[in-house]
DNA sequence: TTTTTTTTGGATCATATGTTCCATGTCGCA
DNA sequence: TGCGACATGGAACATATGATCCAAAAAAAA
């Protein structure tokens, strides 16, 4: 057994969290023990608050492997760990009492995480802003696009991520999207593509990016839909648009936040994605080591 | 008794902790129980992570008062109550994980204004989730940033677009800020830019890309500092690096939502502008046109 | 290939846990 | 004082829990 090529807890630096220890051993472990780990790093609360068997059922391992974890690390058994975990918490028992003590000094300590208390509730706040707005005019939209023999996308600099994350999932189902990204200075040429029957995605926000604005109204002489991802019903770009989906960009700093934006833009692809059929899905499952941020899963080194 | 003075546990307002349900009770407790309520306020970690008799024997009461004491406040058991303090605590069992479980058996379901609410209300969540988890661990990692010569980010695929807004923002007051990007496949070029003394934001989820591990490893032996931006602590990624930022990835369809590392990207901005100081800010202003998505300001169309 | 070693999970066991039942204790009132 | 109503805690019980053992499976070595 591997119990004793790792140093008892007694002996291991006192001055290291548990939750530390693990992530330093997680490479040494078996892929059982690895996949507990990473459960623990991942739900320490639920593991100091269930029992063992609903953290192997949650983990989807035996109770059998969760022992031989806790030994392997050094503890005598499950629940040693579980104290050690709980202690590394602060959620011991000595520091109990001081709980309503600690959570009053973090209520002090809030004004130095005020700030980004503050940019989460304004992110929920464009959150709702734009599901608000745009909720009710996703289908249309979507039906704008399927109904397109080509679907152009086009987002310049804040934008463009949001532009590129929609052209990347929504490749994942279908092969007639394309990115009008510029790169060398060639988009003159990418937007000779656009043509009658096409969709053009346009992507901005105030103030708008002329070579967006230029490029909905080349798309509109051209007889080419276009479908408008906007913060303004008054835009330049949704005035000449077909469909206008809303988002809002509020920020408590100086910079405006995209992250409604692409929050709408993965709602538009779940309703193309639930719309788009059998066979898509089918294409969907075969692509389906693409899907994530990687083709190739690397496993966790081990030594 | 006095069990049916109180009423039921869904007649109470949800609204309400059971923390703050018990403070109003506690007067018309009879001594016994008061003296376990008061032993639940001052100890409520203990009580959620002990087990009943542990917890007696400390609050000074048989495990028999303890039970009476949970169904006196409405619930059926101790067990139940032990529940209801923890999601009270914010400890429970994230509601992320099971949720997305349970999202994502919706796929066949074609209502799509149904999976649309389902879709918004998810992110609300990857947000909740994500700020729990980094919200504390922003300013660390803003450090980390700073004190580095150069800061290198790094993101594929779906990643993408949450790198090149973190460098499209960050840009905009530090010059030293470069995205590796690796276009015409000269990552390799790039990569030898990496140096000690610097810093490397690396951005993935599970399944971790190649490139992007590779890319940590590297780093990680040039005595780079490494700040991950990832879904878990057992990601390679957070297992190699310095700081670790988490963000949730969960989504009703087949695709992850990169919504939630969106927001953290720009809530790490946000830190890091408030602490760049009054230069920065010059620079920010001496910069304004350049702040949104264009450089031109293209007025509205009037008709 | 075969053999050896390691890893994994089901069956099992002693124990701890949450609960119920009932006897005892306590208080208020006649 | 005695009586009734309520509060309290001990004993007992069915069950859940954490741990051990052992066989099957998988991986590594020969």
């Amino acid at each position: 057994m591997a119990t004793r090529d790792f140093p008892k807890s007694e002996e291991r630096p006192a001055a290291m969290g548990v939750i530390d220890q693990l992530r330093d051993r997680f490479a040494s472990l078996s892929p059982s023990l690895q996949q507990v780990a990473r459960y623990v790093l991942d739900h320490p609360n639920e593991v100091v608050t269930q029992s063992m068997r609903t953290v192997g059922q949650h983990a989807q391992v035996p109770p059998t492997t969760l022992v031989r974890f806790a030994q392997t690390c050094g503890f005598e058994g499950w629940n040693p760990f579980k104290q050690a975990l709980t202690a590394d918490m602060g959620l011991a028992s000595e520091a109990g009492n001081q709980y309503g003590e600690r959570a009053r000094s973090l209520l002090g300590r809030a004004q130095d995480q005020q700030l980004t208390a503050e940019m989460f509730a304004m992110q929920r706040s464009n959150l709702d802003v734009t599901e608000q707005h745009s909720a009710a005019r996703l289908l249309t939209a979507a039906q704008l696009l399927e109904t397109a023999d080509q679907v152009h996308v086009m987002g310049m600099r804040a934008c463009f991520p949001v532009a590129f994350s929609l052209v990347y999932v929504y490749r994942l189902f279908r092969r007639s999207v394309h990115l009008l990204e510029g790169m060398g200075g060639v988009r003159e040429m990418q937007l000779r593509a656009i043509d009658a029957g096409d969709a053009l995605v346009a992507i901005s926000f105030a103030p708008y990016s002329q070579e967006t604005v230029h490029a909905v109204e080349l798309a509109r002489a051209r007889g080419c839909k276009v479908l408008a991802l906007t913060d303004s019903l008054a835009s330049p770009l949704s005035l000449a648009a077909d469909e206008t989906l809303l988002f809002a960009v509020n920020s408590p700093s100086f910079f405006p936040s995209v992250t409604a934006a692409q929050a709408l833009s993965e709602s538009l692809l779940e309703v193309l994605v639930s719309r788009a059929g059998p066979q898509a899905v089918a294409r969907i499952d075969a692509a389906e080591g693409e899907l994530h941020d990687s083709g190739v899963y690397v496993q966790p080194v081990r030594k």
